[in-house]
DNA sequence: TGTACACATTATGTATACAAACGAGTCAAC
DNA sequence: GTTGACTCGTTTGTATACATAATGTGTACA
């Protein structure tokens, strides 16, 4: 998708939508131009087109006059996903399974050893972005442009979210870790039996267990509020 | 979504998205930018900015040093769209049923007035834009950005196929546009009376009335084939 | 002391000039 | 006659300079 040249603009291109996806750019902080344009050396109307890309992808928020933000995530972004993410990521599964070509699944168990690697390195970054990866390969396989679109836009938030699930000691324990990784490994049997059926099942599962670590997610925000409560203790 | 300013920049945005949905600029056609330039009075920079965002809402396509084409359609995006869009709609729909504000089901009544009205007076252009209008504020309706992503390119390819669907004499029957025209009617009931599951089941019944269609439109692909022989082997 | 207005600063939007890449056409060699 | 490389023209990509809009600060006045 990205027509990204060679070197300056799409290393520009790629390490913000890392920073994005890793939460190094935290939601709905300003991304200044000039700045970003000493940080990759580039000027500044290469480094636009960078962020009008990123704009259209649903990294980035343009304002008029105002510059760019990372697109930020609300409660209301949230309940959205909430809503839209069983649906795609079943369909995508689903079609994942009927259309997957063996070089996709290569280059699916290949990501699958990489995330299983970061797993074990305890690197939550690269638990996330190597998670990351995974789904966007079977989003691939699924060779569905119009859901890719949607599919796209849910992995952006669900990657943030996961930046909070893949933490090897807050939120989520590592059995429920190390079930994701199974599901996995299922999914990629799955896709490979053509058993699609199987494939969209896994995906609902595999969402339901997302499903508890997004509220954990929402909670922070509300730490922002000088209210008395002690953050670690968001009791009753 | 789009941030476009005042006047000259959107209304290259604007002329660029209708002259493509209502296929003015054909699918695969090439977009050059000094021509866009004199066409609508920019500059190249803010033009190309332009060309990046309908890009990044699918309009456009963008190849490296090789400027931008509108979209094509091949029967490879047509068979995605087949899968994508009953699942696409129906819970769009449904979500519309749940969420649409007052004045939003205004604004869908005063559309579907205008698509009457379109209708009525035979012209094509404005059937298939006023139809595109319509099913855009459904999507607005579900307020679901994710979903949105999936719908706005649907709707791209929908609109241009409703080119020929609407169409007075050609293809379809004057009774089914009436028919098309009662869906949406029905539409606006179900999602004022809150009724989801009607909104969702009305619009698996306005696919079904488009589907036929869409055959029709793949079919003069064929012509530019000629007889059998491929273009590059003429001498043989 | 608080508010409002004006100014200065900063950042974004636009235009133009320059550089690099692609494609067409031509010419030469096999 | 075909194939190959080279050159030229056109088109895209990038940088810089300028115009315009927004924000923050300072001062004056109520």
């Amino acid at each position: 998708m990205p027509p990204v040249r060679g070197t300056a603009k799409s290393n520009a291109y790629e390490d913000l939508k890392r920073a994005i996806l890793t939460l190094e750019r935290k939601p709905g902080s300003p991304l200044e131009e000039t700045d970003l344009c000493d940080l990759y050396g580039l000027s500044r109307t290469p480094l636009r087109e960078v962020l009008q890309q990123l704009a259209g992808e649903g990294y980035v928020t343009l304002q008029l006059n105002r510059g760019a933000r990372v697109s930020d995530m609300t409660h209301y972004t949230l309940r959205d996903f909430f809503l839209a993410a069983p649906l795609i990521y079943s369909a995508v599964l689903r079609l994942a399974a009927q259309n997957a070509t063996p070089a996709q699944i290569e280059e699916l168990r290949q990501a699958q050893k990489e995330f299983r690697a970061a797993m074990a390195s305890g690197d939550v970054i690269e638990r996330a972005l190597t998670n990351d990866r995974f789904h966007r390969i079977t989003g691939h396989m699924a060779g569905n442009s119009y859901l890719l679109a949607s599919l796209d836009r849910l992995l952006i938030d669900h990657t943030r979210i996961g930046m909070t699930f893949f933490r090897p000691k807050s939120g989520a324990k590592e059995d429920r870790l190390e079930l994701a990784g199974r599901q996995h490994d299922e999914m990629i049997e799955a896709i490979e039996q053509g058993d699609d059926n199987r494939a969209a099942e896994l995906a609902l599962e595999h969402w339901a267990l997302s499903r508890d670590q997004i509220e954990l997610f929402v909670m922070p925000e509300g730490l922002e509020a000088p209210l008395g409560i002690p953050p670690k203790l968001k009791s009753a």
